[in-house]
RNA sequence: GCCCCAGUAGCUCAGCAGGAUAGAGCAUCGGAUUCCUAAUCCGGAGGUCACAGGUUCGAAUCCUGUCUGGGGUACCA
């Protein structure tokens, strides 16, 4: 390794040139601003830019471009890491990083290895994400699959920077749903026993329900028959759903650490306590037989009904007692995924908390958008009861796990997503997940030929052979990677990785048919082996979070 | 009526901590393979960033209004 180089110091350029530039700021008595620096999309405007300058304009009453040549004069930039300092087009400070800088970074991003892009800003802190919380009344849909693999995929996101996270899924398995889906298996078992049933429209009529009434049929013959309740054709149903919700949530590589049953908050006493609370606090109010929430005084426009007048709870009572169990387990993030259908609820369980006293701006409330599905150009309509959804056990036989999980996450959740299956179908081999996964076995590829030829990477001094315009785009992209999960992490947008990879792909790309890896000249393919090993590092890296596998041949 | 999300290339969508010449994939047209995987690469064409105002040195990005699409607005969840 170098000696000259502080492998500590490489990693924080930004944060150092930051703090380099408020002192500067300080000593020339200009006011204190926030620094922020942007990579320039041009090659030519260098690696990091600022626009302080611009910023202190109007304050200083100072042309721009002169503000930036006091700023510049004051720096000293090690000529380890920075080869240039340019003013440019209104007054940006452009920042060039030394070739040196560069090569180096390709020996630590293959020591950091698996754990290059880790940061440690949710270091010693609990996050929870609950997301899915779909109740067992039939299979997973593909619009719980975007919310799936977004929850998985955000709680990765959490840990690679030192979150400690529980994913975790709330169901409910009493109230009306669940006793029209018991209904519904008796109903269809009794067709089995020959009887003629009129099987009412607002039933679920899946094809699924034929088979645990069947199930049931070859486990207990007609016994049944004289069953006029339907507690275990419920629970079978129920039994037999969940598996199938857990089978492909695991199909799809997730798996729950809490699964939350809304009826403990019953039995321990969580629903009555906020009740009391509520009550003794001059939170709620009894009206027209209801018991209302005084949610206007926590912002809302109206009050809210927690205890119908029929005695049953509404939806927000759970829930707000939930939530509260999500403080008193003591996480310091909560993260909680909801399609756009449910985007009413959270107002009034966020006001429910700040009356119970919690800090609500600690639950971070995420909103999807649908997923509209189209079979070429006919738009399908999807409803569990109605029954004619394509499941998400469907859609992955038809696309596999990885291309589910990618297209999943390509687009911003604020997006709605048109997802053409037969698109995804036919075009399979022309998506995006091919062609990053193809990058990286194609990087597997020299590796085995590298072995075999006995050429490995050695000494980081031969790095210096690294100058290729090719070499070096990608090089800049690499280090781009920490920065990308972190701001994913922070943003809760895991869009923005799959764009990466993509770019990082095409670079790896252009660079392996402008740059030959394998040649005589044993020092420059040292170099570019190295290259090629951080590249696919960082491939490896980003698959990992979002779940897609990183194949070794293709 | 009110609230949330979206409106950017033929299609699907990025970009929206205000910045320099608005991008990608697909589709389309034209090129590249004696050599580490052509599931690849290079190039062309394609735009009133829905519309109208406003803030700013500077707006696709921020504010206001309008239009269009989606979702919500229950003593359903």
């Amino acid at each position: 390794m170098h000696a000259l180089f502080d492998w500590r110091k490489m990693f924080r350029i930004e944060a150092f040139l930051k703090q380099t530039i408020e002192t500067t700021l300080k000593d020339l008595s200009f006011p204190n601003i926030d620094i922020i620096f942007e990579t320039p999309k041009l090659d030519t405007h260098g690696d990091l830019s600022t626009n302080v300058a611009m910023q202190l304009a109007r304050p200083l009453k100072q042309n721009p471009r002169s503000i930036a040549e006091q700023i510049i004069a004051k720096l000293k930039p090690d000529p380890a890491y920075i080869s240039k300092i340019e003013i440019a087009g209104p007054g940006f400070i452009n920042f060039f990083y030394s070739n040196n800088y560069l090569q180096q970074s390709v020996e630590h991003i293959i020591k950091a290895g698996e754990q290059f892009g880790r940061n440690n800003f949710g270091k010693g802190k609990k996050a929870q994400v609950e997301f899915v919380s779909a109740n067992p009344t039939g299979p997973l849909t593909i619009g719980h699959g975007r919310q799936a693999v977004l929850g998985d995929t955000i709680a990765n996101f959490l840990e690679w920077c030192g979150f400690q996270v529980t994913r975790e899924y709330y169901f409910n398995n009493a109230g009306r749903q669940m006793r029209v889906l018991g209904e519904s298996v008796r109903l269809r078992y009794l067709e089995l026993l020959g009887e003629l049933v009129e099987f009412p429209d607002d039933h679920y009529q899946g094809e699924y329900i034929k088979d645990i009434a069947r199930q049931l049929h070859r486990k207990y013959g007609d016994s049944l028959k004289a069953e006029q309740e339907s507690d275990l054709f419920k629970s079978t149903a129920e039994q037999m759903i969940f598996q199938d919700i857990k089978n492909t949530l695991q199909r799809l590589g997730i798996v729950f650490d809490v699964f939350f049953n809304e009826k403990d908050l019953y039995e321990q006493g969580d629903i009555d306590r906020v009740i009391r609370f509520f009550k003794e606090n001059n939170l709620a109010y009894q009206k027209d037989g209801a018991l209302w929430f005084r949610s206007t005084e926590f912002g809302q426009e109206q009050d809210r009904v927690i205890v119908k007048s029929t005695g049953e709870p509404t939806y927000r009572l759970p829930d707000i007692a939930y939530h509260r169990t999500k403080y008193e387990r003591g996480f310091d993030l909560i993260i909680d995924l909801f399609g756009a259908d449910h985007i009413a609820t959270y107002p009034d369980v966020l006001a429910g908390l700040q009356a119970l006293g919690y800090d609500s701006s600690r639950t971070k409330v995420l909103i999807h958008q649908f997923v509209t599905l189209y079979e070429g150009t006919e738009k399908v309509r999807m409803s569990t009861r109605k029954a004619n959804f394509v499941t998400l056990d469907e859609l992955m036989d038809e696309v596999g796990v990885d291309v589910t999980r990618w297209f999943f996450l390509m687009r911003s959740m604020d997006s709605h997503l048109n997802f053409d299956l037969s698109l995804a179908k036919s075009q399979s081999e022309e998506n995006p997940v091919y062609y990053n996964q193809y990058a990286h076995a194609r990087i597997c590829s020299i590796l085995r030929n590298a072995a075999e030829a006995r050429i490995e990477y050695r000494n980081s001094e031969t790095l210096q052979h690294l100058h290729h315009p090719a070499e070096m785009q990608l090089i800049k992209k690499l280090l781009n990677f920490p920065n990308l999960v972190e701001r994913c992490t922070r943003d809760f947008t895991p869009h923005l990785m799959t764009q990466y990879l993509s770019e990082v792909s095409t670079l790896f790309h252009k660079f392996y048919t402008e740059c030959r890896v394998l040649t005589d000249d044993t020092d420059l393919s040292q170099a570019r082996l190295a290259l090629i090993r951080a590249t696919k590092a960082v491939l490896a890296n980003g698959f990992k979070i979002l779940g897609v596998t990183a194949p070794e041949r293709m």
